[in-house]
RNA sequence: GGGUGAUUAGCUCAGUUGGCUAGAGCGUCUCGUUUACACCGAGAAGGUCGGGGGUUCGAGCCCCUCAUCACCCACCA
């Protein structure tokens, strides 16, 4: 049958899926591209914005597959593209998947290794084509997988970063930025991998604490020698210039003399310079400006010359020929005997220093001169702290602001240029005509499939780097919302930019600044920063630890919504978090929940109708979907909610009605301020502790078959967003429903009697304290041997059926005669539970407790309202309710104590 | 050296601008074969909210201070 006893998410979720992509249900519905009739309406601003919500997906590596980290961002981008169509907006969800320069290349580099062949056996243009081929031949899974997680995006505007209009889209930034003056080639200091030939940004570097040796040389002058510091003696070669610092009392002597540089005959000057710090080591320090990145910029300080020793393939250059040819290693070894040799090595201590290793490969990263293209960022990043400060974008958590104005502040400008095939190729040409020498030597030209320009006569050599990645990808919300000069979209700038707090710099930064340099505009007016993903004990997830989670295999096991339900539990923005199978678990449970209340619901429906759904609808795995809507898209949405009439019958009644507008209000409220923890808790509890732990208990005895549905279709609605499948699953499955919930208005709020709602609430105490006493008292099965006996009280008197039911007391009645058994503890009714006197005895011990447990509390109570401070200040109606406590718990403590008395 | 965050039940975490007896999930214990659900129901145990000080009628929350842990940035000849 279509509603076995347990949800089976296997049995739904393709189905499903593939019936909401085929409808056009996940794609926006007011067209992305205007309409050029519609110029005048431009100035609606406002109103246009609250009609639309876009947001875009962090691009998942292309030929990668989803991990853990992929699975927390699908939940959350997901649950708010579908909470706000579910809300009435045109809803844009646009996914991407990311080319991965580097990434990509070092995998593909491995594979063409493993066949025996290199890099340097290929031009650039046939690697290119050879990465696309196996880019394209993996690609695929990653698609599959965001499907398998429900992302509802909008599939016909997946971007790729190599998409012709991306790459179109970053030529014209960069000639705008030529024109601008704000790209620059500079012979720099770059970090270079000598495994993997390229450069790297300052942001992909990563720095670790390694020991190491510091070593003493004595660099001779006539009359004296000068003692410097070094942890790396094999770049001595390259030195320009010792420095001391100018308040150094030791050395003001030798500033400007010359020193001679050992292993060599070269002289270079002593200079004084801020950079030699007078408390390490001997003071004074040998500048190798090539290799170097302070020492970098004392040279240009100085005006000294860069030489460099190193090349990039690591061997020495510009050395003595006994050196030449050597590794740096080897260099190293060999200087230092050279150095022991001629009594120029004076010490040599231990240290721990940071070293600069590549993050994909871990080689020691070498400073290394090249010539780069590199973007002056000052303007850029004025420009971003400016509209920062100005509070246009909204940070969730609130301090990354701050972090990310610190970071633009000090931010030292940025090597675009990197060594690798595999990327956007940039647009610069090289005058390879020395004679043409008014010509300038680069000029801007989109034409790089060529490897070769001419223009007036001259004859231009195509660069052959490529772009850093993040260079192309700052341009995301731009190139995903289609955002052009001549066309804005209301789709950009984005509602939220969700993404890892780790790459806050790296690519948050600079879709900032890029996206007002671009449009003039912050690219998105909030960003939601996730943190990462842990395991259970709080330790970061590696491949090597054996502790990696895959979010496939959960939904293999759980289903897609127990996982978003898990991952999304104890989150809050920007927080490293553990993550463990209970919590998904326990997502697992809700579902199936909500699945037998449905069942129930739809049980009660078909006994009504005398239909039979619930028990014989056949099922060969085919949804009972709506077709595919062939009208147009615009504004044809299916209205699927029914605005089903009903009115309030007894209280139970009302009080749902009044704790699903609550439950609805939270919601609301959490999903302003992206707290989807708290959204997914306050249903977990208002679906099993509130709806079906009381109010369909209730409807067992009394039934209101109009409210049962609207309420059920209520809650699946707020669950939706966060647990798409399951509720549409029962969406398809219930007798009335129409259309896909996916896209249901949201709930209006539902019409209830306050009064009778609040009165519910003493049904609910009374319940519990039955409940709880019969537990309590000694021996089992209690509830089966002792009835109820109430004294003049109406509200149980009109709800002998529910209250019995509840309790599961065999019968309640009226007293007759003096009150017998056990009296409950509560203050305002009179219940007593018909219980012999042995049993009563015995249960002395738990009532002396309970007096002196109430008495505590009535000791706190009456202490607060000694203190005459409270009676004035606090506010009057905290203050009543204190009042009001202490007379129900006097009364109580007084009945208590005559119920003892009478024992 | 600079910065950020954390410290609440056995574990993982909530606790929004200070307000009644600090919550949840999972785990633990007791009871329960009630035809929606054992992926269940009922009940219970378990916390001096990292330590100390302060502000306040009132502090898990605000301020100061100490401790521990994590991360980021800079420096490291």
């Amino acid at each position: 049958m279509k509603f076995s006893s347990s949800y089976e998410p296997s049995q739904f979720e393709p189905d499903i899926y593939a019936a909401w992509e085929t409808s056009g249900v996940f794609e926006p519905k007011v067209p992305t591209v205007p309409v050029d009739d519609d110029a005048s309406g431009h100035d609606d601003r406002f109103e246009e914005q609250e009609k639309y919500y876009s947001i875009v997906m962090p691009p998942p590596n292309a030929n990668g597959n989803l991990h853990i980290g992929h699975g927390l961002t699908i939940a959350i981008e997901d649950s708010l593209t579908r909470y706000y169509r579910l809300k009435g907006r045109s809803t844009w969800y646009i996914p991407g998947a990311d080319h991965a320069g580097f990434e990509t290349w070092v995998v593909y580099e491995k594979a063409l290794e493993a066949q025996g062949h290199t890099r340097f056996e290929y031009d650039r243009d046939e690697l290119y084509a050879r990465v696309w081929d196996f880019v394209a031949m993996q690609r695929g899974n990653m698609e599959l997988q965001l499907r398998a997680l429900g992302a509802s995006c909008s599939w016909k505007d997946l971007t790729f970063t190599l998409d012709e209009n991306v790459i179109d889209r970053v030529y014209t930034t960069f000639e705008k930025m030529w024109n601008d003056g704000l790209i620059y080639r500079g012979e720099k200091l770059v970090n270079f991998c000598p495994k993997h030939q390229t450069a790297f940004a300052d942001i992909e570097v990563e720095h670790k604490d390694e020991p190491g040796t510091l070593w003493d040389i004595a660099y001779t002058y006539d009359g004296g020698e000068i003692i410097v510091s070094t942890t790396r003696p094999e770049t001595l070669f390259g030195d320009a210039a010792v420095a001391v610092n100018p308040n150094d009392e030791r050395y003001k002597d030798l500033i400007g003399k010359f020193v001679k540089l050992p292993l060599t005959d070269r002289k270079i000057p002593i200079i004084a310079d801020e950079h030699a710090d007078m408390e390490f080591g001997t003071g004074a320090v040998k500048i190798t400006p090539a290799h170097d990145f302070d020492d970098f910029e004392v040279g240009e300080r100085h005006n000294l010359p860069r030489i460099q020793v190193i090349t990039e393939d690591g061997t020495m250059i510009n050395v003595p020929e006994k050196y030449a040819g050597l590794t740096a290693a080897e260099c190293r070894k060999q200087v230092l005997i050279d150095l022991k040799d001629q009594g120029l090595l004076k010490d040599e201590k231990k240290l721990v220093h940071s070293v600069a290793h590549c993050y994909k490969c871990g080689t020691v990263l070498e400073p290394t001169l090249k010539e780069q293209w590199f973007i002056d960022v000052e303007r850029l990043a004025k420009e971003a702290i400016k509209h920062l400060e100005n509070g246009e974008i909204k940070f969730h958590p609130a301090s990354k602001q701050k972090v990310l104005i610190n970071y633009l502040e000090n931010l030292k400008d940025w090597n675009i240029s990197r060594q690798i095939p595999w990327g956007i190729a940039i647009p610069m040409f090289k005058k390879a005509d020395p004679e043409a020498t008014d010509e300038p030597d680069w000029i801007f030209d989109r034409r790089t499939n060529l490897k070769e320009i001419e223009k007036s006569g001259v004859r231009y050599v195509r660069d052959e780097d490529t772009f850093d990645t993040w260079f192309s990808s700052s341009h995301w919300p731009i190139v995903c919302t289609d955002w052009s000069e001549d066309n804005p979209t209301p789709y950009y700038p984005l509602n939220v930019m969700e993404t890892a707090a780790d790459i806050l710099f790296a690519w948050v930064a600079r879709m900032i600044m890029m996206g007002l340099y671009v449009t003039g505009e912050v690219p998105f007016k909030e960003v939601y920063l996730h943190g990462l993903v842990l395991d259970a004990h709080g330790k970061k997830m590696s491949k090597s630890k054996g502790n990696v989670i895959n979010p496939m295999d959960l939904i293999a096991k759980y289903g897609s919504d127990a996982f978003r339900l898990g991952i999304l539990r104890g989150r809050s923005a920007g927080m490293n978090q553990a993550f463990s199978e209970n919590s998904v678990i326990s997502g697992r449970n809700l579902c199936n929940k909500l699945w037998n209340i449905s069942r129930l619901i739809q049980g009660i429906m078909d006994e009504e109708t005398g239909n039979n759904t619930f028990e014989t609808i056949a099922t060969n795995g085919e949804l009972l979907a709506p077709e595919p809507r062939n009208d147009g898209r615009e504004g044809a949405g299916r209205e699927s909610i029914i605005s089903v009439p009903y009115s309030t019958l007894n209280m139970g009644e009302d009080w749902i009605c009044r704790e699903l507008n609550d439950c609805l209000d939270q919601i609301e409220q959490d999903m302003k301020s992206y707290r989807f923890a708290e959204a997914v808790e306050t249903l977990y509890t208002t679906i099993w502790d509130k709806y079906a732990d009381w109010f369909l208990e209730s409807q067992k005895i009394y039934r209101n078959v109009p409210l049962l549905k609207r309420t059920l279709e209520t809650l699946l609605i707020a669950l939706h967003p966060f647990a798409p499948f399951v509720t549409e699953a029962i969406w398809q499955n219930l007798s009335w429903t129409e259309g896909f919930i996916a896209e249901a208005k949201w709930p209006e709020k539902l019409k209830f009697d306050p009064i009778s709602a609040e009165q519910f609430e003493n049904i609910r105490i009374i319940v519990s304290e039955v409940r709880g006493t019969l537990q309590a008292l000694p021996g089992t099965n209690n509830a089966k041997k002792y009835s109820l006996m109430y004294d003049n009280d109406s509200l149980v008197e009109d709800n002998l059926l529910l209250i019995k039911a509840l309790t599961k007391v065999p019968a309640i009645d009226a007293l007759d005669g003096a009150p017998r058994g056990l009296r409950l503890a509560l203050a305002s009714h009179e219940l007593y539970l018909d219980v012999p006197e042995k049993v009563v005895k015995e249960y002395k011990d738990s009532l002396t407790e309970k007096i002196l447990s109430v008495g505590r509390e009535l000791d706190a109570l009456n202490a607060r309202m000694m203190n005459p401070n409270y009676v004035d200040r606090a506010p009057a109606a905290l203050v009543k309710e204190t009042r009001d406590a202490i007379k129900e718990k006097e009364s109580l403590i007084s009945r208590l104590k005559t119920q003892l008395e009478l024992i």
